[in-house]
DNA sequence: ACCTGAACACCGTTCAAGT
DNA sequence: ACCTGAACACCGTTCAAGT
């Protein structure tokens, strides 16, 4: 079933599956050669300092060879993005809901090792061997505990934007890591500060009294590991209430 | 008390604070004007559109003018971020969960309207005058609800991450927005499809189970208004989950 | 068929010179 | 003091020419 469709030439690279070339010189790269080298650069320099130029010079070939493999550079950070994720945790024999919990804080920490990723804007589903591999394990987790297929694939969305959305904050926010100084902010406790010093109790009644009872001192108010726990807990029971939700019998709404 | 502390200048002109200039002919422009024209061209041809060029001539200067208002095409961005957002809903009278869902929902509109914001890598904590005003407002809607005020910054961040995930799907795989055809793909109907052709079944079991099973067929599996709800019910639940231990007189995790 | 090198149309940003 | 125009160092991408 399902008629071959028409890929686009990068996802088939991805898939492994490199144009079999039968006459002319054989080539000397392929998709996983360049995306390693990109990958390397990002990490070392950021994606800044990744350009089709300094790819193509780090493999020993010229910038426009590059062309033969990838057809933009929208391509090769996308196979950057596939390319960069790891096995997933084998869901075999854990609960869900330490699998939930194990899976997702396994993603925001792939995306702190790498906070390049967080630039790339794509949000997009992924195509990608790996990432598939990812939400076919937590598919695998949620069998059997009564939810749909749509219902699995909902919850996760939800965690993944939640690792997300929590790497974005340690990375700017928190860790010390250069993303936010240029604002000339350092850290919880100088944002803190300068918000204290913008706001107009009148305008800001609420938030004013939070920053002045302290809630962004310090490590407290945004990024440490007990706020990540937080909101992943949230997420977990309200996946929780859904299924008995689902065991008590009710309809899907 | 807190120190007034140096800012950097566009966040100083997004308070409003334009430098008064004493000597010298008066400035042609402000942040605001420079702002919306930037806004307008992401508007209409998206994020590609907008150069310091485009947006210098749409404004009638040279390019090289805007750098007496912004220090770098990053400030622009960032000032285009807190600009687009428009006034936060009244929490007055409202129970706080439906004022969570109504504020999440808002969000998710602003992003879907200008879905250039989510190209906008850096997701970092907000320091424009508007974007501050839904956090102060958010925070008020929790207000007396038993959260301390750490974890109501927690649950707003939970909840933009959220709205953010989902617009960025809705954006792709949904709606006909040309964000993902370039990849060949059209809608959530070619997804699966696509997916079906791709998938080993011994190595994506469950995967491919659901794609077989229809889970991305049509406007069910990934994009559609019931699926935002789901998600955002998930979170509240969560939410009210925890003020209810909160309330039972348990103590902070 | 792969790879190179020259070339093109753009970038963001600087700086000296005008008013 | 604001704004301009020339200039700089880069981009991503094309295409004809080599092998």
């Amino acid at each position: 079933m399902a008629q071959e469709r028409a890929l686009p030439p990068v996802v088939e690279r991805l898939w492994g599956r490199e144009p079999v070339s039968r006459r002319g010189p054989r080539p000397r790269l392929d998709l996983g050669m360049i995306t390693s080298a990109a990958i390397e650069i990002a990490d070392a320099e950021g994606l800044t300092g990744v350009s089709m130029a300094s790819v193509a010079s780090r493999v020993g070939v010229a910038a426009t060879a590059l062309y033969r493999y990838v057809g933009s550079k929208e391509d090769l950070l996308t196979a950057m993005v596939d390319f960069v994720v790891s096995a997933p945790p084998d869901p075999a024999g854990r609960p869900w809901r330490d699998y939930l919990a194990l899976w997702t804080r396994a993603q925001r920490d792939t995306l702190l090792e790498h906070p390049w990723l967080l630039q790339i804007a794509r949000l997009t589903p992924p195509l990608g061997p790996r990432r598939l591999l990812w939400l076919d394990r937590l598919l695998a987790a949620l069998d059997g505990v009564g939810l749909d297929d749509g219902e699995k694939i909902n919850v996760a969305s939800a965690l993944t934007g939640y690792a997300l959305t929590d790497a974005a904050l340690v990375t700017t926010v928190g860790g010390g890591e250069p993303q936010f100084d240029d604002a000339g902010i350092e850290g919880a406790d100088d944002y803190g500060e300068v918000l204290a010093g913008l706001l107009d109790p009148e305008a800001y009644p609420a938030l004013s009294a939070a920053v002045r009872g302290g809630a962004l001192r310090g490590a407290e108010g945004w990024v440490d590991d007990g706020d990540f726990r937080f909101g992943l807990e949230l997420l977990l029971d309200g996946v929780e209430a859904l299924i008995s939700r689902r065991a008590s019998g009710e309809d899907a709404g």
